[in-house]
RNA sequence: GCCAACUUGGCUCAGUCGGUAGAGCAGCGCAUUCGUAAUGCGCAGGUCGCCGGUUCGAAUCCGGCAGUUGGCUCCA
């Protein structure tokens, strides 16, 4: 007998040889039904597995993060499957759930369309319908070899070449199809009822650009259809949020082809936003001991050169002349910034600095160019030119908490003004050890400045994750992440501790012992860029911005042209309180007026008839709560000047 | 940069088998002076993204380029 260890802590005896499943129905035929894997010791298996020792236990359904795991990989099989029965000369790469769903390469001679994305579907019901038992089974390395090469499947064989030496290699056959695949996976291809495949894109095997293209199809999948429905429906409204579109119907920013790419024009309202939110952050980082610097948009090449930049990201640079010239040592090469470490610490190395000095703050309301590759574009969010709260400080390795956290917590309160507090992620971005050609500075370096801003960050209670690779070339970083409304995340605010650049530039500072010094430089952003941001920000509110950001804060409407005089006074009395204000004086009835009002999302509109010009007031209407009728006019301006104070979002 | 889809008046979109472009909204004019999400009538507006090819004839078919979108790769 073996004793069986359950969620709810209780103990329960089995025969040694009893599979989950069978555990399951112990407890009820509702939780076998529902079951999907089980989490056995902490790992996550399949239903299928034989207990033959002690162990706690854990039976997933779909609600938990493992069993919707389990069942979309199995969504992902029934997909090949359908794939390869529609389309036996598909060669199959790999296929893994993801957050929202699931995906598989394949490499075809033809490409794939939404036609044959229909197809497909209707062959995975038919594979659903057939309810087909997956069965895992493991094959001797040889072995797994040569059946995938009689197979034809030379991406599978690359796979188990280049799995380590002792791993088990494992399979899963259901039906007709056998895939290699560690699984786990959910009892049968019946379970998979909710699914629809969603998109096709492009796909480097491995994600090496220098491979072939292969071909994935995304799909997702649900426990039940109307969860399905829900998920889809709510892609859908996302979508109607992307700043892509609200953006430029909002006026905010538009784009012109002969311009360029990822260039671009902020319309009045859009830079109205980026104004206030810039004079807000310029203001905020003047009280936090920062000093305002404006540093030239380009340079010669070698100022480049000594940080690095030339060598590892000329690619992305602007650079200006004839290319052919960019080899010439002696010829004069300008490149526009792409970013503002070397400029902003030629302010640090005007004086020779002492300890008493530090810590020193720079900021800096910077423009930077990038030469993105044309692929990477996407409205306001990646862009060719682009405006960021640029600082550095400099700082000795005593300060250097201290200012990491003064650092994060400016970013924490920003983030907080404009309400994305909530909607951001952290992640402590390290170098890759295994490819030490990517970054500057020694193993040993690294793992110093690395373990010391775990410390920081373990001491500021921010819940990270850690990711390998992400690090600048010069120095680990915490990103702080945000999701658009395609579910695609980017770093909106960035906080980097570097080591290395400081030596590169010869920064240094006399200590009390009278030794120069190299001082810890932090590269950090408070907002981010503006563009981003307000990008974010439009897809947050889906366009109604807080108002102490709204470009137009109250919109006046008078109902015929008697009351014109009273509006231009209500005007100049909000506008005298430093408010945003339009006034509508078409030949428009008023219901067509608001209509336009609410639509363009002015958090305030004021209705001006007879009644209120005679009083003295205005007829407040929200865009949120609609009609609040008539207040005096003194009123209304000490509760809209009340919510801009306090930035109510 | 790679894979794919898309590009028709300011905006949203129609446009069958290739026969020479149509609506709504916005704009302008006139009438209407009106109380919380669209007043009526009229007018004007387009070498159908650009360049080339096939054809008697191209918005429609083919090729190239540009831009937009999603994904991959990249992101100092």
């Amino acid at each position: 007998m073996i004793k069986v260890t359950l969620k709810d802590g209780s103990v329960k005896e089995y025969e040694a040889g009893t599979t989950v499943m069978q555990v399951a129905e112990s407890i009820s035929a509702g939780l076998a039904r529902v079951a999907l894997a089980a989490e056995i010791d902490g790992e996550v298996k399949e239903l299928s597995t034989v207990l033959d020792k002690d162990c706690s236990l854990n039976l997933l359904t779909f609600d938990s993060e493992g069993g919707k795991h389990a069942f979309r990989h199995t969504a992902s099989h029934v997909m090949a499957q359908a794939v390869k029965r529609l389309y036996p000369n598909a060669k199959l790469a790999i296929g893994p759930a993801i957050d929202n769903g699931f995906y598989y390469d394949f490499e075809i001679d033809k490409t794939f369309t939404s036609e044959d994305l229909e197809k497909i579907e209707k062959e995975m019901e038919k594979i659903v319908k057939e309810d087909l038992p997956l069965e895992r089974y493991t094959l001797p390395r040889a072995e797994a070899i040569k059946f995938m090469e009689e197979k034809g499947e030379p991406y599978k064989v690359e796979l188990i070449r280049d799995l380590p030496e002792d791993a088990t290699i494992s399979f899963y056959k259901q039906g007709d199809f056998t895939d290699l695949c560690a699984g786990p996976h959910v009892p049968s291809t019946g379970k998979i009822k909710a699914f629809k495949l969603t998109q096709i894109a492009g796909a480097y095997w491995r994600g090496n650009e220098k491979n072939k293209m292969l071909q994935r199809i995304y799909g997702t999948a649900f426990a039940k259809k109307n969860e399905l429905e829900e998920y889809l429906a709510m892609i859908e409204e996302a979508k109607k949020r992307d700043h892509n579109k609200i953006g430029r119907e909002l006026d905010y920013f538009t784009t012109v082809d002969y311009i360029g790419q990822g260039l671009p024009i902020l319309m009045p309202k859009g830079a109205k936003v980026i104004q206030i939110l810039q004079r807000f952050v310029e203001d905020e980082e003047e009280r936090r001991g920062y000093l305002l610097t404006k540093t030239p948009f380009m340079a010669k090449r070698e100022l480049y050169k000594i940080s690095g930049h030339w060598d590892h990201y000329r690619d992305g640079m602007f650079v200006m002349g004839d290319p052919k010239s960019f080899e010439d040592p002696n010829a004069e090469i300008f490149a526009l910034r792409p970013m503002t470490c070397p400029f902003q610490f030629q302010v640090y190395l005007a004086h020779l600095r002492s300890y008493r000095d530090l810590p020193m703050r720079f900021n800096e309301t910077s423009t930077l160019f990038r030469n993105e590759s044309s692929g990477e574009m996407h409205g306001l969010i990646r862009v060719r030119q682009f405006t960021i709260s640029e600082g550095h400080l400099a700082c000795m390795p005593e300060q250097l908490e201290e200012e990491f956290a003064g650092c994060v917590n400016l970013a924490l309160f920003m983030l907080k003004a404009v309400g994305l507090d909530g909607d951001v992620s952290y992640r402590f971005s390290k170098w890759d050890p295994n490819d030490k050609k990517k970054y500057i500075g020694t193993e040993e370096q690294w793992n110093e400045v690395q373990g010391r801003m775990r410390e920081i960050l373990n001491d500021l209670k921010i819940p990270y994750t850690e990711a390998d690779g992400e690090a600048a070339f010069y120095g680990p970083k915490l990103d702080i992440q945000i999701k658009n409304v395609f579910g695609k995340e980017d770093t909106l605010i960035t906080v980097q501790i570097d080591f290395l650049l400081a030596e590169k530039y010869g920064m240094v500072y006399v200590d009390r012992d009278g030794q120069k010094k190299y001082p810890y430089v932090i590269h950090r952003t408070s907002i981010g860029c503006y563009e981003r941001t307000l990008a974010l920000l439009i897809e947050k509110y889906a366009g109604a911005l807080p108002i102490w950001l709204a470009p137009v804060q109250v919109k006046l409407l008078p109902i015929i042209d008697k009351q014109h005089g009273y509006a231009k006074k209500v005007c100049d009395k909000l506008q005298s309180y430093g408010l945003r204000v339009e006034t509508d004086l078409r030949n428009e009835k008023i219901g067509y007026k608001i209509r336009e009002a609410q639509m363009e999302k002015v958090p305030y509109m004021l209705v001006i008839g007879d009644k209120e010009m005679e009083n003295g007031q205005v007829a407040v209407r929200s865009r949120k709560e609609g009609d609040l009728g008539p207040m005096p006019l003194d009123k209304f301006i000490e509760k809209i000047t009340e919510e801009v104070r306090n930035r109510v979002l």
